[in-house]
DNA sequence: AATGAATGAGCCTTCATTCAT
DNA sequence: GATGAATGAAGGCTCATTCAT
């Protein structure tokens, strides 16, 4: 698609994007960012400015990579609600299991997601919201008796057992010391995720449902 | 319980907590934890040596303290094993969601868990592990006819659930701007959550069914 | 007279003079320049070599400006010689109080003056000794009873009145907030040099008068 | 009087006062400045904070090393009139043709006037008006019939006569060679001014004066 | 038991300059 | 005749750490 001939520009955000995602903002280098992309140490300062535009950048570059991997798009696809909410699951996994080239997306998502930088509300804006409407249409599609509130909730639940597999990975790799986070176990995650959230989906307020 | 004439030691760990689980490890500063100590720069290196066994000496801390808060033994009070579910997403979610005084210590290990630093082993060992084993007894109860392996990813599930209040709040602040996570709200999520799962967990596994 | 099609090397000296006079030549920057110009970073490396070579350039240019303001030329035409003191007087002032459009020149000769640039030499040589010869010459006339040694020191008297207004401004406009350096003060001001000069001059060695 | 026992905050201070004398504020290093103190280049740091609050302090220790060369009070002791302004003005030039021990203190005073740096107000309220309003005093003695603007323009007249040995002096060497501005030159150019400005100053305004 | 002073490494940024087109 | 890209050397500042008391 785009030539191969990656100029000093994209070998800076790539390794920028790398680096952020490892270090996070304050604790990245420039040096190391510099030294990645085999670029002087000059170079962030006459293409980006400084730290921070490059930061807002990576942002930027983060996102219009991550578009191909979108949850959302790759539902719409699926014929019946619960297949959507599977391929959402599964996508969305995929993405945070990714360890290949543009694996630094989610974790650098994730990161800022963790701690407000500048960038947040861009990010929330054009990256985080239309997914997460998608998947609050999917689960009124699933249950349309749950009210507005209700859905939100959901929602969190569904994207918070995905994202503990990201946020908390060091503490679940000490603790299952077998688990291995490869495509295989992703898609096992992601099916479990998908039922476990249906079953709750489909009974929430059975009728009237208050707790016993 | 212990002397009231809290020394330079002692005011050296909260402030250190406070600011660790504030801050980060490498973002906090020496300066800053012996600032608000009101002790000498020089307070760490002669109390603890350097940052690292400060930091060390922070999460032991926080584990003696934190006992107060363990989700797994007041769980253990409870009648049925769904009113224990219920107890151990409260406490777990109030943890989470306090802003008080000797709140650091929930902070302080969720970013620890995030990032593996050198007391991560410890804080899984005694800390995370016995709470994990508590949850993963009570859902045992609650559907008998799980395998061990889907005992460990409804943990997670539920763990997930909870956790995305606290690594995503600047996110969700966005999302849902008349969201508050005060007491009322955290104890609204909290039966969210209990419920969202018991349904989830009573339903999994029904008859068999693994898809093909 | 000169084309109008002012090229990049001729908006370049333009600049650059406004710059070096503004900021001085240490803390003037290329890049400021070549913004002012219009033209390309490396345009002064391509046109002059580098930022010295400029410098000296500028200092050159500045002298094939400046004659249309030279306080000798303008004195050599009046009457009488106390005449010729006022005219002289008045046309430095003015150079000096010039904040218009070719306002740099005075400036840029005042600060080379100050601080001992390569360009000193060259400046001295074709635009201080000119202008400071046709003051003695003045002085002579009005009293030809002066030695060289007195001459010397009564030109020195008469440009350091005038001096005190450029290289003090800052802390006169402190002194005296109702100070307007404008074509009127300014006027005022060469009008009281001149006659604190005359009349010192005229009594200068009354008779014979050395302290013993 | 005070213990010769310089600390390195004095020697910090005295290197600080050199080097911004000789290359202004901007071009100071603190690099330069550790170094001829002896100290660590984070030592600014530690003691003044940044370079800035190193500047303002050096400014103000020169004020108080200034005051023994203080031509106000030295002045205050003559006999006549006249005797002051001798007195005032041999000071005045003795502090700028210094070239001992605390020869930068009328160097970055007149530094600091040409250029308005942060440090100027101070400047001008408590180094320079004191000394501004005593010599306008003894202008009013020697004539009492001149207007408070004259004696302004009288006493900027008087100032600019010695400046111009400070400001000008790379000119001045160059211009006259043999000038060599020793103790005794400092004396005879005193001596010149004081005659040149008490002549001027008796006959300003003789009556009526208008201009012929 | 505790402190003020001092250290050296490393950070981000800006600068004049050069190179390949 | 002129340019955008890239370079390496400082610059000011902050940090964790150590030393002498």
């Amino acid at each position: 698609m785009e030539p191969v001939d990656h100029g000093t520009r994209e070998r800076l955000l790539d390794a920028a994007g790398e680096v952020f995602a490892d270090r996070g903002y304050e604790q990245a280098t420039i040096r190391e960012i510099c030294r990645r992309a085999g670029a002087n140490i000059a170079a962030v300062s006459y293409h980006f400015g400084d730290k921070k535009a490059l930061y807002i950048e990576v942002i930027a570059y983060a996102h219009r990579c991550a578009d191909e991997y979108d949850p959302a798009r790759e539902a719409a696809g699926a014929a019946d609600p619960a297949e959507r909410l599977r391929v959402f699951v599964r996508t969305f996994m995929q993405r945070i299991g990714h360890k290949g080239r543009p694996a630094w997306h989610a974790r650098l998502m994730a990161r800022e997601m963790a701690s407000p930088g500048a960038a947040l509300d861009q990010v929330v804006r054009s990256g985080v919201r239309p997914k997460f409407e998608a998947l609050q249409a999917i689960l009124r599609t699933l249950n349309p008796s749950l009210s507005d509130r209700e859905v939100e909730r959901c929602a969190c639940s569904i994207v918070g057992q995905c994202l503990i597999y990201h946020h908390a990975r060091p503490v679940l790799t000490r603790l299952f010391p077998t688990l291995k986070l490869d495509a295989r176990e992703i898609e096992r995650i992601s099916e479990h995720i998908t039922r476990f959230s249906l079953a709750a989906v489909a009974r929430a307020h059975p009728r009237g449902g208050a707790r016993p």
